[in-house]
DNA sequence: CCTTGACTTAGAGTCCACTCCAAGCCGTAG
DNA sequence: CTACGGCTTGGAGTGGACTCTAAGTCAAGG
């Protein structure tokens, strides 16, 4: 699939698909014989996998990591386990801080609902 | 206290500290018949309410925009209660969104638990 | 044949949140 | 008196992740 029609099925604009790749977090990208990206299938499986990466806030040099073992075969299985479960541990570590945040924001729209029945803060 | 004590006890750097009073996320802070700036417990509390929302990825000039509100005082009280509601409505979702993350990621992790007892991946 | 439009590249520019630098003032210790 | 450390300022530089620009190729439509 051409990179426009890839582009709106992973949401990422082409310019930035076109950094993806020249950063090293896609690769082997097929080309037609005019030169044009030709995207597959496991392209869209793989952009997804990574597009979770960033969202949970692995910087991209990391995932660029991942990638370069990915590509170094089965023997880096233990290597990406780790590297993943480091991740997810720092993902639960700071789901549980979000939340706590959470709480205590709730405690002061709580303050504030009172306030803005008395017309004052505290 | 000095800008290196409310530092140290802060966790931000002088460095930021005054960046922060630049951009008026710090305001009114007493100054020394020498210039020098003299921290409060005010301010300490202040402060620690900025990192909350900092770290909660409010960007600095929304916090800013908060701390208009705040000295504009009790006419604004109902906008930044408002304000604060929809941060905690998107903290909510967000929060939920990396529970979901998380979830897949254990999965992903399961299969590699698998994959590295067998040497290969599927 | 020429225009249009989608694609290509290398490289420059943008935004955010710092982070650092240079130059200078002030108070104390030697 | 001078050196030193800690503070002050305006402004420049940094890093991450884009985002855009310029200049070019190529295929299809009028």
């Amino acid at each position: 699939m051409t990179i426009k029609e890839f582009s709106s099925r992973t949401g990422i604009s082409a310019h930035t698909l076109r950094y993806y790749e020249k950063i090293g977090l896609l690769r082997h990208i097929r080309r037609l014989p005019n030169g044009h990206r030709d995207f597959s299938e496991k392209d869209i499986q793989w952009i997804a996998f990574v597009q979770r990466l960033k969202d949970t806030d692995m910087p991209l040099e990391q995932i660029r990591r991942y990638a370069d073992l990915r590509e170094a075969g089965d023997t880096t299985l233990a290597e990406r386990q780790q590297l993943l479960e480091n991740h997810a541990r720092g993902l639960r570590e700071s789901l549980a801080q979000q939340q706590r945040h959470l709480d205590k924001l709730n405690e002061k729209i709580a303050l504030y609902r009172s306030a803005v029945k008395r017309g004052r803060l505290s």
